[in-house]
DNA sequence: ACCATAACGGTACTCCCGTCCCCTTAACGT
DNA sequence: ACGTTAAGGGGACGGGAGTACCGTTATGGT
């Protein structure tokens, strides 16, 4: 009895409509990934396309699982400002480059009414939060930081401007834009924006609650 | 001669139209929105709905348009903390709406494949980071904030982190995180992160500048 | 080496989105 | 009020995306 083959040919045949569906994305856009033209870019029956992914959005999705499995380890030059200046330029790095851009743009679009896509981002980003947190953390730890600071919070608060730019204002964040957001991510949190208490964190100041 | 006639049934299939969809989009997602549905939720003609709109992103960049007209003016308490709260917790409450919130998931959605949907996003921005501004000029003249301050460069940072939330995490804010992004903002901006000069604005801390 | 079968690939088919055609309705100028 | 003609509505049509069917290939266990 056998149960599955993800071996040899399987493996060959996602890693080919993988390649063809990231050139497509890549050269149209999302708006004209065509399933079938992914199958004949391939070299690939039209009808595996259809069965194995279905639809463009799950192809997508399939392509960003595929790229998050090759992560890149964070810095740790024990700065804070280097630090979050580092994850920064990497995000803006990941969202100008002309292959990952347009899938994260696809990605995003997607996880807005698939499931599937919005479960992947999600996923995805989980895993990169997690990864920078204890910059963050070690920075509370050396004195940097106010006790209390939601590592995961700071590290967002740096992605987010870059993320409104791209989808919002329609541009595609350079690396100016990348330490612009780095530095206000820090600034607010030596100030003490990011300490969750269970009430309100309005208070700026007085901050004296250790875990 | 007659040119052009607006008035009359035109405008009334438009409202129609425009209300099904609306009603289609907070109850189905954007995805499900078909505009054969639209035409016989609006009780109208299936060909008037593709001859005036044709796709569905159309559909939905013709509802900001309307959606638009009908802005809220901006506070002018005169006091930084309490404007941007105000704004953070507009931008808030509008993510948050039955209606409104699906609507601008679909709308940033689209405008990353659809350059009408894409226009009708900046110029509504535009003109809601416009009327806002002021309230940060104000602070800068006040002396609250540094001189050289970039005013839409604060409100932008006060509606970064909502937008990602709704988009990146898939978490509909709430008034909290309004007004933890609201306090963020006015931190950073107190630490003149926003302060746009000819180099970079990183006088704040210690810094090397990189050849 | 051999077999059972997972997975691929070609083709025919279906169904529905979007368009076309043409008649009907009702704005707007006079 | 009346005529001209934008604009809307119904229905038929075409095309292409997605599916079903079934034969073919080659994987992985024995």
């Amino acid at each position: 009895m056998v149960a599955s083959r993800p071996g040899g040919r399987t493996a060959r045949v996602r890693a080919d409509v993988l390649r063809a569906a990231g050139d497509l994305l890549a050269e149209q856009g999302f708006a004209q990934l065509d399933l079938g033209e992914v199958a004949r870019r391939a070299e690939v029956g039209r009808t595996t396309v259809y069965r194995r992914w279905g639809t463009a959005i799950a192809l997508v999705t399939d392509l960003l699982i595929d790229m998050a499995e090759q992560s890149l380890p964070r810095s740790r030059t024990g700065d804070l400002d280097q630090d979050l200046r580092a994850n920064a330029r990497l995000v803006q790095r990941t969202l100008a480059d002309p292959r990952q851009g347009p899938l994260f743009k696809a990605i995003i679009a997607g996880a807005t009414w698939d499931e599937g896509a919005a479960t992947a981002l999600r996923t995805f980003y989980r895993t990169r939060v997690g990864e920078w947190s204890p910059c963050v953390a070690e920075a509370v730890e050396r004195g940097e930081l106010p006790a209390g600071t939601d590592p995961a919070a700071v590290i967002q608060a740096v992605s987010a401007p870059l993320y409104y730019d791209l989808l919002i204002t329609g541009r595609v964040p350079d690396e100016p834009a990348a330490d612009r957001a780095a530095n206000a991510a820090a600034l607010a949190a030596r100030a003490g924006a990011f300490v969750d208490l269970a009430g309100h964190a309005v208070e700026t100041s007085d901050i004296e609650r250790p875990a």
